[in-house]
DNA sequence: ATGGCAAGCTAAGCTTGA
């Protein structure tokens, strides 16, 4: 364990787009927010076409970028204030780590892992997001015998329950609320996670993503997609976990974790 | 039931997202 006992702020802002979101201000936010650790999905972007510099001057000195082959897709970044003992970019499976989904960040009591599972909202990318899926709970059950403190935060693009969704009915024929990708959240859960604002706020109807169209936002027509998930060893070190809905920099809002390392 | 909006590709319209 750390000699100093601290706490550790984690964000996770799916930000649909690095370079739009600091258009509209996401640098200026995070100073403000100043976690110790962000997790990044859909950056959109190769680190070449930006100034990762803004990032190291509000005290990010560690910055991983992780884009997608396919330029202007998908992507995860993993930036923090603390350097980590080690970085690891993807799973080691082509298929999966040509889209850049998943960046892991090891410090000395805890991993951390930003995540940005497969849409299926196309209909050819269901199949794939459910393989996807698959392979990712195959390749989490290995890695939790060796990072058995591991944070997964990210945009797993499911909702679990019925309270994590504005139309329940209307949309259990949506990909991101289908029964199948509904059973393996659950079942990622059993196999040894926490959904750590759910366990915090046991009642709390918030979503991390609207739509842009139809007003969605305003309306609060919304999804929950986006998680911190714990080991269980993680769990007596959790202080807070809250959805931060008043950030505005993309589709999707940020949330936070804050665990006491 | 349907369509609606945005980002980023590349250079007017297409792909993807959920």
């Amino acid at each position: 364990m750390s000699k100093i006992f601290n706490d550790m702020k984690i964000i996770s802002y799916n930000v649909n787009g690095i370079r739009a979101a600091m258009r509209k201000g996401i640098v200026d936010w995070l100073a403000q927010a100043a976690p110790d650790v962000v997790c990044l999905q859909e950056i959109k972007a190769n680190p070449e076409q930006f100034d990762e510099n803004v990032f190291k001057e509000i005290g990010y000195k560690y910055c991983y970028w992780y884009p997608a082959e396919k330029k202007g897709y998908s992507g995860v970044a993993l930036l923090s204030k603390i350097k980590p003992n080690n970085v690891t970019y993807g799973t080691g499976i082509p298929y999966m780590d040509e889209e850049g989904r998943n960046i892991r960040a090891d410090f000395d009591d805890v991993s951390v892992m930003s995540l940005y599972l497969p849409s299926g909202t196309s209909d050819h990318r269901l199949d794939f997001k459910l393989t996807y899926m698959d392979d990712f709970q195959e390749y989490i059950n290995n890695l939790k015998k060796e990072f058995p403190n591991l944070v997964i935060s990210g945009d797993y693009n499911i909702c679990h329950q019925a309270i994590d969704i504005h139309d329940p009915v209307r949309l259990k024929r949506v990909s991101g609320f289908l029964p199948v990708e509904r059973d393996w959240l659950s079942k990622f859960l059993e196999s040894g996670f926490i959904d750590t604002f759910r366990l915090l706020n046991p009642e709390d109807v918030q979503y991390s993503w609207w739509s842009y169209r139809a007003n969605s936002r305003a309306r609060n027509k919304g999804w929950r997609l986006d998680y911190h998930m714990i080991t269980k060893p993680l769990e007596e070190k959790i202080k807070r976990a809250v959805i931060l809905s008043e950030a505005v920099h993309s589709d999707h809002c940020p949330v936070l974790l804050e665990l006491a390392i």
